[in-house]
RNA sequence: GCGCCCGUAGCUCAGAGGAUAGAGCGUUGGCCUCCGGAGCCAAAGGCCGCAGGUUCGAAUCCUGCCGGGCGCGCCA
């Protein structure tokens, strides 16, 4: 696909550069609002009107008579202060159905972790917009060349999972099949919660859940966490989520990752092992030097009992992300829907497998985990690493209400995953059953377009506003949504099945018989790897399906677009010969966009629905 | 108290210093004798939280204030 916006760039700084201009001025080109002349403009007249002393209109008009115009671009001009650019539509039609361009390798190795979800019971919903923001930006800077690793932590040695396992022990529980084994878990898990509010009984629980707590960090019980956790990718996977590797907390541990991290950190002044006062006997990290404001800077990495905090493993894992430790070994765990194998850290594992080891990393995780998160990257700043530092992001998203009240899994207010995208599937397939009932296949796409919706509706905006999850709004197939886009790409899809079906699927384009319709939509996929590239460069999917949708709604206007007399003004199969072909490459490129762009997101887009 | 994030149309949200601030939902009125109406067209609806500042130019950058969310454990 042609970079028009590239050329015209560097046709303004040409201009400007024979102007006499010493010192460099960043030229931006920018799309004209709706109702301006020209196609593309440039403000940069206004930045030079103080250097000049002249007035930008002026400027303006003398860069207009000196820009050279690239090929197809019909002229330039002078408006208000603006330079503006007018394509010629064939060539603007041409620029905008050449193949995109394949992705450059950068070789950059990232790491993206997201999931991370304690394996003790189902997935939620406050879980769903990790999964869908941790996958969509994976997807998303891979396309933009980078080799990434996807990693999902299992915290196998946590609270919760001790909790959950405890309570299948203290019940007498045996799994009586014909469930998902995460929900069934779950269940014991919430009813030992509802137990402990006795204050008698949860000092009883307490030693159950410290003895289960001590035999998960020996790794006796991994296969019953491993049945938990095979049970929750049964719902990532359904989500359209894959992993390149799981790594699981116990492994960290048993393979010194810890202590080395310790001891990498010890070598340095901010280590520091207080004998007296708060800290006594526990090991203690200085922040005060990093992190300003604190009202206590010292952050224990090792209890005075001698165990490690989760910022301590946390640190450890980070350095190990970066390359700074290693140990860790790998096994085949299974391959996933796709194909695409899946590995996991395991104490008898390869070590060579290449996992870890990367420059910059993506941690997915909420925004009430912003301290923590700084704490790590502070840690790899005292461990002597700033520019390390610099790359370790955290996608930092707001937390996701239910229906205005906080989830609480404990308490049981909470929907899982599971749930949800069985009513988005049940929704899907009455809207099918009443547009499409002749449809081939209506139970698999009521399950793409139920997905979409739901996967859409949690990375359309911004990740760091709060999101209130409601039905209604989730499970929304109008408007500003999933299926809003992937309705526009199975209505392009439809439009070049029959275009085969008539047998002009092939027509030679003639882009000289374009017309002033094909504009805005020619304009707008010229937006495409910009809108990736933004995306990729912020990490944040939004800023794709925000386009996505501007590119769904500028398409559906083409395709209802009617001459003034209120004919069809943008018939594609009824055009004449030579238009035709230039508006099927049109929808050919608006379908391949659209394809391309919700696959980024995770959407599937279904051809027909 | 200190720190981080948010405040844009009735509601939910886009707008990374540039042109008269844009969508969706909702409201009102239109469009299926062409290829998919999960669609399209039009109307109404805005001191961009408030007050200063920087700039040729501010929803966007800076400062202060107001309102809301979150965080500040030898919990994870």
């Amino acid at each position: 696909m042609r970079d028009l916006k590239a050329e015209l760039r560097a046709s303004v700084a040409e201009a400007v550069g024979s102007l006499g201009v010493d010192e460099p001025v960043e030229v931006v080109v920018q799309p004209t609002p709706p109702d301006k002349p020209g196609d593309f403009g440039s403000p940069v007249a206004f930045a030079l009107a103080r250097r000049l002393r002249r007035p930008p209109v002026d400027i303006a008009a003398e860069l207009a008579r000196r820009a050279p115009l690239p090929a197809g671009v019909l002229r330039a001009e002078a408006v208000g202060g603006y330079v503006n650019f007018t394509v010629d539509p064939s060539a603007l039609l041409q620029a905008a159905t050449e193949p995109l361009p394949p992705p450059a390798a950068t070789g950059r190795r990232v790491l993206v972790e997201h999931t991370s979800v304690n394996p003790n019971k189902e997935l939620h919903v406050g879980h769903l917009r990790n999964v869908a923001l941790g996958d969509a930006v994976g997807r998303i800077l891979a396309y933009a060349g980078h080799a990434v690793q996807v990693l999902n932590y299992i915290d196998d040695t946590g609270r919760q999972v001790a909790e959950s396992l405890f309570a299948l022990e203290r019940y007498g529980l045996r799994d009586p099949g014909g469930h998902k084994y995460d929900h069934w878990v779950g269940e014991a898990y919430v009813r030992l919660h509802r137990e402990m509010e006795d204050p008698d009984r949860r000092a009883e629980i307490e030693e159950g859940v410290r003895r289960v707590l001590h035999r998960l960090e020996s790794g006796e019980l991994r296969a019953e966490v491993e049945r938990i956790l095979r049970a929750q990718l049964d719902t990532m996977w359904r989500l359209g989520a894959e992993y390149d590797v799981l790594v699981w907390e116990s492994d960290l541990v048993r393979a010194g990752l810890l202590q080395q991290a310790l001891d990498l950190l010890g070598r340095t002044p901010y280590v520091l092992r207080p004998e007296a006062g708060k800290y006594a006997g526990a090991v203690v990290l200085d922040t005060s030097s990093f992190v300003q404001g604190l009202e206590d800077p010292y952050l224990v990495l090792v209890r005075s009992d001698g165990t490690a905090t989760y910022p301590a493993k946390d640190i450890a894992f980070q350095f190990w992300k970066m390359g700074l430790l290693g140990g860790l070994g790998f096994v085949h765990f299974e391959d996933q829907p796709s194909g695409r194998p899946l590995y996991t850290s395991h104490p008898r594992g390869d070590p060579a497998l290449g996992f870890g080891g990367c420059e910059e990393t993506i941690n997915v995780i909420d925004a009430t985990q912003s301290y923590p998160q700084l704490v790590v990257r502070t840690a790899l700043a005292i461990a002597g690493r700033p520019d390390l530092a610099e790359r370790a992001h955290h996608l930092a998203y707001e937390t996701v209400t239910l229906e205005g009240r906080r989830i609480s899994g404990r308490r049981g207010h909470t929907v899982s995953v599971d749930e949800v995208l069985d009513e988005a599937r049940r929704r899907a397939r009455a809207i099918m059953a009443e547009k499409n009932p002749d449809h081939p296949d209506p139970d698999f796409v009521a399950e793409q377009v139920g997905v979409g919706a739901i996967r859409f509706a949690m990375v359309k905006t911004e990740p760091r506003r709060q999101i209130d999850f409601r039905w209604e709004q989730a499970l929304s197939f109008e408007g500003d949504s999933g299926p809003y886009v992937q309705y526009a790409h199975a209505r392009a899809a439809s439009l070049l099945r029959r275009a085969g079906e008539a047998g002009v699927a092939d027509e030679p384009p003639d882009f000289s018989q374009v017309t002033e319709f094909e504009r805005p939509v020619a304009r707008t996929l010229l937006d495409f790897p910009q809108a990736v590239a933004d995306s990729a460069a912020q990490r944040t999917p939004h800023v794709l399906a925000q386009y996505l949708l501007d590119l769904a709604a500028v398409w559906n206007a083409y395709y209802n677009a009617r001459s003034p007399d209120g004919t069809p003004a943008t018939s594609v199969l009824l055009a004449p010969p030579g238009l035709r072909g230039a508006r099927l490459a049109l929808v050919a490129q608006v379908r391949e966009v659209l394809r391309t762009g919700l696959g980024l997101l995770g959407v599937p887009a279904p051809d027909e629905m």
